[in-house]
DNA sequence: CGTTCCATGTCAGTAGTCTGACATACGCTG
DNA sequence: CAGCGTATGTCAGACTACTGACATGGAACG
């Protein structure tokens, strides 16, 4: 046949998706029982390492549009995880930051996840991890490096 | 602070998922133009590599469910791209296949992200490559083996 | 032979994310 | 200072994929 198709066992983008797939569906599985979704948590995770972070850096930070971080900041902070300024310290960036309940249920989600990180990386020596590390930021570079 | 959060610099599965994120970017902005999404190819590709997959083993091999996959399906074959089998030959699967039509739109959508496949790994070598393919598949069996 | 178990196809409802659109705030530049 | 471009917050609608549920066909087993 010969036709110019992407062989799916070598293609490092099919695996990568496999990996990622992997890895978001043991995620969600621990993550289930404690009533988070994967961004959920990302978004929690993320303001306990950088505090008053605004909207639109959450929405980079978890890879969704700010649209979709806004509706979760919403129902993060009606259920009392998070809290918002009332008024942007400057431009219309609104800070946020997490509330002691905020904090609890993080580190529950925390353990459970660095389980399923611990597990995937269970059977790779300290050098493939950094081989992983180094290759994986390369290929994102590559690949935003020519779209912008 | 000394909490015990994941730190998402050095996290390999922050990275696997901007990795993931940033291909899947790049993925729908060449596929956009063609009037395809990434299921909709993946699951093009995948039959012209194995013709007669039914439509669960479609699923598995694009990791969507088989529910959203019915629907995926439905689509293509109304507007011409699959045929699936009125009977199925046995069990209740039904063998799907390309028309030549589908294969016409899957060669376009080939040659465009074969561009971003090789965008992605222009920087690294064929050890490197070599390297990521086997950590990735290694992290793929952790995260599978405890799970089954 | 009948029961049990599993895989498959399919329908319906739900949830999460996206695109499109608009208003507002800041910085740059003529 | 006026105009332009960019970034942000937010609302509304559409779409995609998911979970739940049910029926059917085959295999394994007593």
């Amino acid at each position: 046949m010969e036709r110019p198709g992407i062989e799916l066992d070598t293609s490092l983008g099919y695996l990568l998706k496999e990996a990622s797939s992997a890895l978001r569906g043991s995620m969600e599985e621990v993550l289930r029982p404690l009533g988070m979704t994967i961004t959920h948590y990302s978004c929690l995770e993320l303001l306990a390492q950088r505090p008053g972070l605004s909207n639109s850096e959450l929405a980079r930070g978890t890879f969704v549009t700010r649209q979709s971080m806004n509706v979760l900041l919403q129902a993060l902070e009606r259920d009392g995880f998070v809290e918002r300024a009332s008024e942007p310290p400057t431009g219309r960036a609104l800070p946020t930051r997490l509330t002691a309940s905020g904090r609890r249920s993080l580190d529950q989600a925390s353990a459970a996840v660095r389980s399923v990180e611990l597990r995937m990386l269970a059977q790779l020596s300290d050098a493939e991890q950094a081989d992983a590390l180094r290759i994986l930021r390369t290929m994102v570079r590559s690949l935003r490096g020519e779209r912008d």
